[in-house]
Order: structure tokens, then C-alpha cells, then sequence
DNA sequence: TGTACATCAGTGAACGCGCGTTCACTGATGTAC
DNA sequence: TGTACATCAGTGAACGCGCGTTCACTGATGTAC
């Protein structure tokens, strides 16, 4: 095998973020040492300036694995949720069942949010700032649909992330069959905030006569 | 004087959870140790342990004043903010303003609602959850005046909340001439959540012919 | 294919450091008479 | 008011521990001929 020698540096530096997540998720990153995170990797702590400079370079690359899953997870839901009066209904739990199976990521991503080192924070708000920005596509795409255009689908997009990131960070300390009620207040705030983002009350009702 | 070593001893206390609000600003709580509150307070270490079990039982006495000072800073808003068309500005200005004012309260608050410990989240949410329930009691108020009752108070005073905080962080990384754009988007989701949240569409004009 | 050399991920020992916690203590303040 | 004793917030030294980081090293994999 040609690239053995550097597949085995990929794995262990995978292990290394993998055992980071699984760590900063039951204590905090910041509650993290290096020592700790390359036992728990299985490597000798020296080993660990073979693949990052610091825990700080660690983190950011955590958080480049978070990012990519975010975005994986909204383009499956983008394939499989189809315009409808329940998209928002399954949007949201596919949402939160996300949450669930990446709590390790979703930790990370919320408690860090306010982390100690700047580099951190810009981080994270460039992933919040994506994941914002894709939203905000979807609707502009959704209205289209559903013919009630919405008077700013970049702050509808915004706020409707404030709110589910909100509420879906107190998901992780619920057991997951008490979850249903907290669906149910997301579906309400997400509803509430498109309702207020239409343009004009009396539009609904003109656009559609027009097309018909 | 009768209680001068219990005011002594107060003093102290102050002065460690001062102490540590400053320093958990700059690096996080988790981040902090006794030795170092301790000598930011003027103490020796093993001083700590007379006001104090553990760090952990520090934070949830800063958190008991983070939410003194915020309950403190709703009941002044309340009086100085009238009701109008303008009280919604005014009132983010205010709070935009006491974020400043007391951005190490806030990083507490903020940083730790994925803390370490349960104790501490539960805690964070407590006073949330507080804020939550007056600012909804506000709303409800509020409404009788404005003659466009609310769905449900409580909901839109939580996604108020949670969009609130969520910009609010944001602000905490900005200088302070570069907020005004901030409040006007946070009034923006304000309005926009309030819109949502009124009963009906309609309601808006058939109140107000009634009472004229 | 076989040999001689280069590369480099991971090792294991060592270092100095700040940490939490303990302990016997000190000395100013408070109290009882 | 004056004296003798009690209280207790804060001291300073000491401890063992896990930490980040360094270093010369090993030995398997890769490469050149």
C-alpha cells in the first residue's frame, strides 16, 4: 500500500477529535487537557504535537467537524422534507433527533458559543452565520410555493436559528421522550415568526386569486 | 460597632464574587481556579474556605447575583419605559445598554447555560426562566393598552427572550459603535414576533372602530 | 527482488508549575463578668 | 470601665497531583538504486 504511513496519521488524528467531542461534551472543551483527550485516544501525550499545536487548534478543528455535519444534516433534510403544511412540523424533528444523535457536536457548538479565545468564537459564528444563510434559501425558495412572500427571509432565517438553537439546547438535558412538547413550542415559535415575516395581512389572499 | 466582623466578613465575600465575575469574563468560569480568585481578592487561598465549599458553590452565588442585577434592571426599565410606539426601541436600547454595563454578569450567564455541572444549568435556567415570566407579564399588560391581544404571552415573551440573548451575545464581541445596527435588527425580531403573536388578522381594526 | 538509507508517528522519561486541600497558627474582634 | 476568655477570618507552609512541554529514542513504513 502506497499511502498506509498517512492513512494511519489521518486515523489517529481522527481519534483524536473524536475522543475531543466525546470529552467536551461530559465536561466542557474547556475543562479538557491534553493528556486526557490522547489517553483517551489511546496515543502518548508527546504524540499529540504531531498533529496539532495546542488544544486550541484541536477545538478548531472540532468545530470544523461540527460544521460539516450541520450542513450534511440540513441537506438530507432539504431532500426529504417536501413543501407542505407539515414541513415545518417534520423540519423540527428531524432537528432535534439531529440534536440528539450529535449531542456531542451540538455541546460544543452552544457552549462554546461565549469559549475563552476569539479565534473560537469567530468559529462559531461563521458556522451559525452558514447555517443562517441556507435557511434563509430555503424559504426564499419555500415562498415561492406557498405564495405568501415573506418581507425578509435573511432575519426570518435568523431569528427562527435564535429560537431553535435556543430551545434545542435545552433538549440535551431532556430525556428523549419528554421531547414532544418542546417540538411543539418550536413548531409554535417558527410558525409565529413567519406569521409576523409575510408581507402585508391582506396579501395572502390577493396573490393567490391573481395565479388562479 | 456591634456587627463590624460580620461586615468584615461580607465584604470579603463581595469581593470574591466580584473576583470572580471579573476573571470568569475574561476566561470563562471553568477556567478559573481558587488560588487565583483568591489572590485577585486580596486573600490567601485556604481564606476561600471560609465563605466558600468549592468553586462551584461560588458560581451559583454569582449567578444569585446576576439575577438580583437583572431583576433589578426590569423593574427600572419598567418604570422609565411608558408605553407607546416607541417602547420597544427604548427598551432594547436599555437592555442593549445594561448588556454593556455589565458584560461580565452576562458572559455568565451565556457561557455557562451548557456548564459543566447540572446545578449550574438549572440555575441559569431558573433566572431565565424568571426573566421569561415577567417580561410575559409585561406583554400582557402591555396588550390592554395597545388593544391587540397576544396568543399566548408566555411563548412570545420566550422566543423574545431567546432571540434577545442570543444578539445580545453578539454584542459582547462589538464595539460599542458598532451596536446600533444590532438594535435595530433585534427590534425588528421583536416586532415581527409580536405580529405573529396577535390574535387574528383582523382583530387590529374592528378593536380600535369599538372604542372610538 | 534485495539492500541501504530516510522519514516520521509514536514512545517514555523528565522538568518545572500551578493547582486544591490540610493544618496548626495568629491576632483582632466580641462577649461575659 | 477592666479583665479574662472565646470566636473565627485570614495566614503561611506543606503535601501530592495532573498538567503542558521537551527531548533523545525506536522501529515500522517508504524510497532510491
Amino acid at each position: 500500500m502506497a499511502t498506509t504511513k498517512k492513512e494511519q496519521k489521518t486515523q489517529t488524528r481522527h481519534q483524536l477529535l473524536q475522543a475531543g467531542l466525546r470529552l467536551s461534551a461530559e465536561k466542557g472543551f474547556s475543562g479538557l487537557s491534553i493528556r486526557e483527550v490522547t489517553s483517551s485516544a489511546g496515543i502518548t501525550p508527546a504524540a499529540f504535537y504531531k498533529h496539532f499545536h495546542d488544544m486550541e487548534e484541536l477545538g478548531l478543528a472540532m468545530l470544523d467537524e461540527v460544521g460539516l455535519s450541520l450542513r450534511r444534516m440540513l441537506r438530507d433534510a432539504r431532500k426529504r422534507v417536501e413543501p407542505g403544511p407539515d414541513a415545518i412540523i417534520v423540519s423540527v424533528e428531524a432537528f432535534l433527533s439531529f440534536v440528539h444523535d450529535n449531542s456531542n457536536l451540538f455541546r460544543l457548538l452552544l457552549g462554546e458559543r461565549q469559549g475563552a479565545t476569539s479565534a473560537f468564537r469567530k468559529a462559531i459564528h461563521n458556522e451559525m452565520d452558514r447555517f443562517v444563510a441556507e435557511l434563509a434559501d430555503d424559504l426564499e425558495r419555500l415562498q415561492n410555493n406557498i405564495e405568501r412572500p415573506l418581507m425578509n427571509p435573511a432575519l426570518a432565517a435568523e431569528s427562527i436559528v435564535a429560537v431553535s438553537f435556543t430551545l434545542g439546547a435545552e433538549a440535551l438535558d431532556l430525556p428523549k421522550h419528554k421531547q414532544s412538547g418542546l417540538i411543539e413550542r418550536i413548531v409554535y415559535h417558527i410558525q409565529t415568526i413567519l406569521r409576523g415575516s409575510v408581507k402585508k395581512g391582506q396579501v395572502r389572499r390577493k396573490v393567490k386569486r391573481k395565479k388562479n
